[in-house]
DNA sequence: GTCCGTGCAAAGGATTTGCATAATC
DNA sequence: GATTATGCAAATCCTTTGCACGGAC
């Protein structure tokens, strides 16, 4: 139930908190912009203002309910909290992002900041290039 | 001689890339937004309109003369192409930027893309922190 | 009923663009 | 002298904000 984790969040249960919420889980593991998540509701026959997804996005990213990422080209996007850490593949030509997670890298990561002296508050690591589908569809468009 | 690396970069030799030029030099490897770029060269005493800024730097990247990153927090900056790939550490507190590179994360990264078949054309790590100078002077303004 | 949340429209910051002028080759 | 670059101002994109109204508790 997601009234469960607005309450938790200290939010008040409102229908567009409700409704931006259900769409980003719905959509899980898939990345929406503020954008993404305002057309998914209209088409829905939600009518949320686009001013008020983003207030709820980041409200909810406040409560630590979903994480934004800032990847190349413009636009912030938002993927549901899903409590382990993640990296990402972003297909430069679909925009088709791909999860991976690699303890290897984690270490390495948490050692370089160590040896810098610096105190980790987050990291990401983006890798960019062309998924196999859009190498195979070379003369299509996705 | 700026006027070489311009020249070898197919752009005519004009007296706003020269001087953006030598700002991203003199300045690395520091990270410059456009703003940064505009500011210095005002102080400097040359006159260089911001949108001729934001022209120049889009051209020397796309000339493979400067690398733009798109860290989290708004804008773009700006770095001169070292020739070598390396990642970043940036201060939350100060923004201050610090490279570093790592063979053993390089080569997991090949690995990953391999695994899930997909082509890399670019890829960018960045860990955000507070720096130890930033964690010393909690009680002072930076 | 009080307080918080929403819609709307306007503001905001970063970046881009159209057009007339000015510079390079 | 032809073509490309610049300056300026206006436009654009994404996002945030002020304010009056409506809804949650």
């Amino acid at each position: 139930m997601n009234s469960q984790e607005l309450k938790k969040a200290g939010l008040k249960i409102t229908l567009p908190r409700m409704k931006v919420l259900q769409v980003l889980e719905k959509s899980t593991p898939h990345h929406l912009s503020a954008e993404d998540v305002y057309k998914i509701l209209m088409e829905e026959g939600n009518d949320v203002a686009l001013a008020t997804v983003y207030r709820v996005l980041t409200q909810f990213e406040e409560a630590g309910l979903i994480r934004r990422h800032n990847f190349e080209g413009g636009h912030a996007v938002f993927e549901m909290e899903q409590g382990e850490h993640h990296d990402h593949l972003v297909c430069v030509k679909c925009r088709q992002v791909t999860e991976f997670m690699d303890e290897g890298i984690e270490e390495r990561q948490i050692e370089i900041a160590k040896n810098a002296d610096f105190v980790i508050t987050d990291h990401s690591l983006t890798i960019y290039g062309i998924c196999h589908r859009c190498r195979d569809n070379v003369f299509k468009q996705d």
